[in-house]
This record gives C-alpha cells, structure tokens and sequence, in this order.
DNA sequence: CGCTACGTTGAGTGGCATCAAGCGCGGTGG
DNA sequence: CCACCGCGCTTGATGCCACTCAACGTAGCG
C-alpha cells in the first residue's frame, strides 16, 4: 500500500520500504468518515489525537462571539494536524470537513512507537508542522496586505501547487470543493464580494471555477496577479527557489 | 542564574536545578547584540540556528515586492524562534531587532545534545514552538475578521499577556517600543488610520501610548472591544481556560 | 542647523461591506 | 408529481471604513 502520506513525506526524505509499511500501518488506525461540515474535532478539546487526512478535503477555523468565522488552513489529502494535542492541554481551533472525509485518528502511544522505532519519520513529521506553520504565515501576509483579488489569486496559486504535489492536477484543473462563502470565510471578504472579484479574474482569463472545479490557464499568470512565490511551501528538499531567485 | 527562558518553560512544566543550568548554559552561547532595525536572520538564509531573545524586542516580517511589509509576529524576551533552520533547508521570513536586542544563537550540535540529555526540555521547546503557531493563527484571525480597533485593542491585550508572564508590566504599564508605522505593519493597517484609531481608543480611556510606554487601565474593557480571549497562549499548563469558559 | 524619523491632521476617494432581492438546483415529503 | 425549502450563486443600490495624498510640527542627531 502506498499511501498518500507516504508519498507526500517521500518528497522530503527518501523512504525504506520499512518506513512506508510503518506509515501505512499508521494510516489504517481508527480510520473513519466525516460528512460535509461535521466537525472532526473541535476548540476547546483535549487530546483528541493526531488527525490524518486521508481522503477528501477539510479546514482549520475559528469562530468568533458574534458569529464571524475565519478559515485558517485548508486540509487536503495526506496532510497531518493537531499535534497540539500531542503537548497542549487544548485544541485552539476547531477542524471540519469540506467533503465527505476520511481520517485517520493517530493515538499517542502509537506516535510515540513510530518515533522510537524510525526516528526519521519523527523527523519528517516535524517537518510536516514546519511547512504547516509556514503556510500560517503567509496566510497573515495575504490577509494583511493583498487585496481581493490577489488574496484569491494567491488562495488558489497554493492549492494548486499542493495538489499537484499529491498528482491531484490533471492538465490544468483539479477538484476544488469550497463554496464561494467558504472562499470569503478564508480570505476575510464577504461572499458579495468573493463573487464579484471570481468575475473579475475570470473576465481575464485567469481562473474558471465551475462544478466544483478549477482550471488555471496560465499559472505563470496568474502568480504575477497573486505574488505568488513558492518557497513558503519547502517542496524543495534542497531548498532550491522554484522562482528562479538564486 | 535564573534566565529568562528558564522562568518562561518553568511555566509549562517544572523544572530541575540541573535542566535550569543546562538552559543557562544554552542561553550563553553565540551571544550577540543587535542595533533597532538590524536583521537577526534574513528571508531564504540557510541553517541560521536557533535564536534565543535575551533581552529586548524583535519582530519577524516578509516583504512582498512592491515594499508592502507584514509583520508576522512580535519576539519578547525569553522566546526561541527559526527553528525553521534546524529542519527546513530555508527561512522564509525574517527577523528584525525593534530595540537593541540581545539574542544566543543555538547550535544544530549544541540544541540536539540538549535534547538528548535532557528529553524533557526538548518537549518544553516543542510546546514553544506549537505556541508560536497559535499565535499565528490568532494573528490570522485578526487580520481577516477585526476591523481596526479591534485590531490594535488585540495585539494590546496581547503583548500586555505575554509580557505580564515574564514579569515586565510594571502596574497597568508596560515598554511598548513599537512605532506606529509598526502597529501598521502587523495589523494591515495604514500608519494615518492607526494614529487615527489610536485616538479613538486613547479618547475611550482604553488605553494610553506615549513614549514608547502603553497603559491599559482596564484590561476587562479592552478585552471586550478586542474580542481577547486568552486561550490561545496556552499559559496554564492544565489548560484551565482562563476566561472561565468550563 | 539641516536631515531624518515619527506623530498628527485635513481632504478626497475608492474598495469592500451591507442590505435586499431573485434565480436555479437538488432534496424532501405530502 | 409537485410544492416547498434550503443552499449556493448572482446582481443592484447604498454607504462607510480605511486608504492615499499632502502637509506640518516636533524631537533627536550628526
């Protein structure tokens, strides 16, 4: 079995079968399905366990008192979460699904035996955190100082690449579940306006998001609309820029 | 000597008179000074090591191209930060002293024998780390979902915590050396409108900043306009939420 | 004593929010 | 089979929050 996750660290280290038979034992633990906006685990918990996604797409938020809900990362297939729960008393955000989910529910004690007997893989698994808060910083960028349609051009610049990081992309389009309301939930502009900037960039010919799906024509396009630099990302193992600045 | 770290970690998990002189010992490696506005570290540098805040303030921060600037987070005394460089081949932001800085830079070598002898430090390192994730994602929660007041009064409630915790306010006061150009920075702000908003709060009798010192007379009020709920810092080990939400 | 950094103020503008309404679709139950 | 409802998408009208441009005061500093 080779398994997404498997697949996914291997672009960081290189694996031993060995290690790919132990990420796959991992995998199949306390496997179980979510349906759309069911919450997979929630704010306030405590040790609720590593939550690996294995199948369909999910996302990190917070809500306000008063009703305001920020997306904070999307989850897609393959990535790792809530280590908090592993060291922190409590979870600080909640985690829900996209589409319909399946997750595996790592248990410490199993977290613990994987590290002790491949150490590497501990490794990896940090590595996974990294680049998770890694992509948590850029998001503040992208909130902080890009406008509307550049926060949506750059949203999709990076799922893009992450999905073709996992062969989710074929040709120029790939899956892409979240509904405009989720689009302004993480990108902090109103569904009125997620419309009309989608309109926008559509008008030139940079994106087409239809049925749940999104095509990219030209991404070397639409990164300059975004400011899109990969790097933040670490797919690189070497650290080469993809972008060509060294 | 009681470092500043020590007194920090003491707070997640207690420590022993030998774990504290280990930490001692760490702290006094590499020191060097920073002048306001140097770079402690610097966007896609390799294997920078691990730098430890002494004394001072520090910001990190990316640029985008065209100048605008987001500043991603605010380094206090006592917080360990880039460890980025121990796992990722790059740093993708970088870090600036705001006052004259002192600051330990870690060794790969000397960081990983600490680990080894003292494993429990190493999980006091990692909860470090999964706090600073926290933040980010609180900061993105602001950005995306508060309005200006909301804002400053957040980064406010803040910074008035965590430098609570490592016993730096003096009554309500406490060193705020940040410019307003700053605030701008880390909230997304214009410089005109945070003078403007700063007003608003000072003429609200929330908060006081003048020369380079912030007075909050009453944290409850400012906490409510920020819409401040403090969990997100993980100070209490137990995790008691501290806005007795349980 | 000019220069730069920082704070402040005024005027004008626009990006994006809000409110409101309507459309199409799929699901559900009478 | 069809009425009904909820959800997601779309459009128009209106207004405000925050931006930009521009200028000035002050203080520290070489």
């Amino acid at each position: 079995m080779k398994s997404i996750l498997a697949r996914k660290l291997e672009g960081f280290i290189g694996l031993s079968a060995f290690e790919k038979e132990a990420l796959g034992q991992l995998a199949s633990e306390h496997v179980r399905r979510y349906v759309p906006r069911e919450d997979i685990c929630r704010v306030g918990e405590r040790h609720n366990g590593v939550k690996l996604i294995l199948d369909g797409w999910a996302c990190r938020y917070k809500d306000l008192e008063d009703g305001r809900r920020q997306i904070l990362a999307v989850s897609l297939p393959g990535d790792l979460g809530d280590f908090n729960s592993w060291i922190l008393a409590r979870l600080d955000y909640s985690q829900c699904a996209i589409t319909p989910v399946t997750a595996a529910t790592l248990s410490r004690e199993s977290l613990q035996r994987l590290t002790e007997q491949h150490p590497r893989l501990s490794m990896a698994f940090w590595w996974e955190g990294l680049v998770s808060s890694s992509i948590q910083r850029e998001w503040t960028v992208n909130l902080g100082q890009r406008n509307a349609s550049e926060r949506l051009a750059h949203l999709f610049c990076e799922i893009y690449v992450r999905m073709r990081a996992i062969g989710q992309v074929v040709g120029n389009s790939f899956d892409f579940p979240l509904t405009q309301t989720d689009l302004g939930d993480a990108t902090g502009l109103s569904v009125v306006h997620v419309n009309r900037t989608l309109q926008e960039l559509r008008a030139n010919g940079l994106v087409t998001l239809k049925e749940k799906s999104l095509t990219i024509p030209d991404f070397e396009a639409l990164s300059v609309v975004a400011d899109f630099n990969s790097d933040y990302l670490h797919l690189d193992r070497e650290g080469r820029s993809l972008n060509g600045n060294e």
